[in-house]
DNA sequence: AAGTGCTATGTAAGCGCTTACATTCTGATT
DNA sequence: AATCAGAATGTAAGCGCTTACATAGCACTT
């Protein structure tokens, strides 16, 4: 039988019927004045804008949600916000879908493929609009489940060749083969590789074949002693770089990383072992944070602008919602930033 | 005259309406059975469970917020997400709300006050029903705002003793007056300070007032051409130690930093400029990041538990939309790490 | 046998808004 | 003067759900 006694909560109880009624309109007229202001008259909208001003109305999202079938949600699904490549991502996608009163949703997966799911299965849930993932490896019937709802979306961070997804991002393997060509050009032959968790991780798996592929066309092999594979730390970088060394064989002459925490960490630990960089050693990073190029000898790495990433994710789901049938964005380019951390190879110690 | 001809659009276009009729119950049962489970018969709620996975149905959001006047959404204003210290207590206090259903807005203020009180109209525009802010030099009028519409909030990161708010954080006075007697036990009484952009941020300022007490107790000024302030980047702390080194008259024998960003920088102009750290000059940071205790020598910090803030923040937030009136939470406490960078005073230039 | 107190379910009235369609009013056209 | 197109506004029917209250069913009492 319903709520009966009405009984407005004092609070913030103002509703569309009241500003209608204080500026002597009907709700449909308060409606337009805030939705399609250019369908009320100028003198109209001007006494409804100040109606709501006086009582401190803003349109309830449920009710206009209920009715209007929109929400003006979009999510971002990231690994974790822990990461300035992602949080700098999610921050200009944020910033560039709120412009338009679209409200981003974070959904973090912590690097696992059920939470993601979890998180998406929640966002989908709360009804967003649009939606960007980081990476494509993800539980099998993930992107059917968002296709299935109409919701269009976006992979992000990778963009590999022959992907069915729309993405926006860069090529981790040919970022991999760039570093990989820069290494044998000066020389390199002996490799070692440290670099994060690869389960679960499309950019890290396409980062090792490309690397690999690459050293393959000179008939250069990775030797598995000389491969470490851990968090993505300073603290991983050092130890690896030690074990690396302390191999037994011949050393490697060039240690390529997965990241740039992992190469500092195999740079402090260089300094540490009384090895030159990059006079008996080359290191490479990943992403040029702002100690790349701080550290003795600043780091050879790679760059990416991943707030350009999330501005161009923003921009291709705005033009999905505005109904327009855009083309599958362009790759982005990574760039090799050569500084002082790779050399001409050594000698082989073999 | 209202729509008319329902015609439900294929795709997700389950109501609850549809699974009471597919489970042989009514839609009181239908909500009951996700809502309220223990009000249903167990064989009933397995057949309304059975009946919404067959439909795909899910609660529409905007629907239950509209009825139970309920949006399960909390907001988090934060100044950027390009900041580990943030985005760390974002992730924490997000883990920790979504754990109880509640979704996160995210609100980045880029340091600007009036973007800040934007996201925080924005956020109650959305329906938010609780409130984290970093720090409480905001905009006047928006605390009020915030509790004018009954939303509890809470003030993250600085925890300042005699704040009207309640706050989880910790002392940032305190933990530079920590710092600063620090330094003074160790001999110094010449100080340089590198700090961030003060304006709109209390936690800088108290800082800075904390540093400046505690010095003035031994009778020490900082002198203003020993002072900077600016981008809290490792390139500024670079340039700032080597104006501060080139300023004429004595020089400090010690420079606190506004962060490990400002001091890293510091530490690395140092050694560029032939200034022996700790022998010198000492060198102090702040937040402990993960690459202060890298650096050559180890930085002496202090570290904050920004994670711990996050979760505390949540827990508040949780008991007070529960309904308890929690007491306000108690300070967290930051803590110095010693490490290299800091040590006895050299005999003083003067 | 009738009454009592439970508990499990159903009924139906909204929650606050948008929007299809109806209505009114204007000024131009015939 | 009559007609009509077009613009501005009003009317009212939902959007999909929750929940107060009513009701039915059941096991005990007395």
């Amino acid at each position: 039988m319903g709520r009966g006694g009405r009984e407005r909560n004092g609070q913030a109880g103002a509703r569309a019927l009241d500003v209608a009624a204080l500026a002597g309109v009907s709700t449909a007229t308060v409606s337009r004045a805030f939705n399609a202001p250019e369908k009320v008259a100028p003198e109209i909208r001007e006494k409804v804008l100040k109606a709501a001003a006086e009582l401190g109305w803003m349109p309830h999202p449920a009710g206009a949600a209920l009715a209007s079938r929109r929400t003006w949600l979009a999510g971002a699904l990231i690994p974790t916000l822990d990461n300035d490549v992602f949080a700098s991502q999610v921050g200009a996608l944020q910033t560039r879908l709120s412009a338009e009163g679209v409200t981003v949703l974070i959904g973090c997966s912590n690097y696992d493929a059920d939470q993601a799911a979890n998180q998406v299965r929640t966002m989908l849930a709360r009804g967003v609009e649009a939606l960007a993932v980081v990476g494509e490896s993800h539980r099998p019937g993930l992107f059917e489940t968002i296709a299935a709802r109409g919701v269009p979306y976006v992979v992000t961070y990778s963009h590999r060749p022959g992907s069915p997804h729309p993405s926006v991002g860069f090529d981790n393997a040919a970022a991999f083969r760039r570093i990989a060509r820069h290494l044998l050009d000066l020389g390199h032959r002996d490799f070692g590789l440290i670099h994060q968790p690869s389960i679960d991780n499309d950019r890290v798996v396409a980062r090792i074949e490309g690397l690999r592929a690459t050293l393959a066309e000179e008939g250069v092999a990775l030797r598995p002693q000389h491969v470490r594979e851990g968090p993505a730390s300073i603290a991983f970088g050092r130890q690896s770089l030690r074990s690396i060394m302390e191999a037994p064989g011949p050393r490697p002459t060039a240690v390529v990383c997965g990241n740039d925490a992992l190469a500092i960490g195999a740079l402090i630990e260089a300094r540490a072992l009384g090895i030159r960089v990059p006079e008996d050693l080359s290191i490479t990073g990943f992403d040029d944070v702002a100690m790349a190029e701080q550290t003795d000898p600043p780091l050879t790495t790679m760059r990416v602008d991943n707030a350009e990433i999330g501005q161009r994710a923003a921009d291709y789901l705005l033009a999905c919602l505005a109904g327009r049938q855009p083309p599958p964005p362009p790759p982005l380019e990574s760039r090799l930033i050569l500084r002082a951390s790779t050399g001409a190879a050594a000698r082989s110690a073999a």
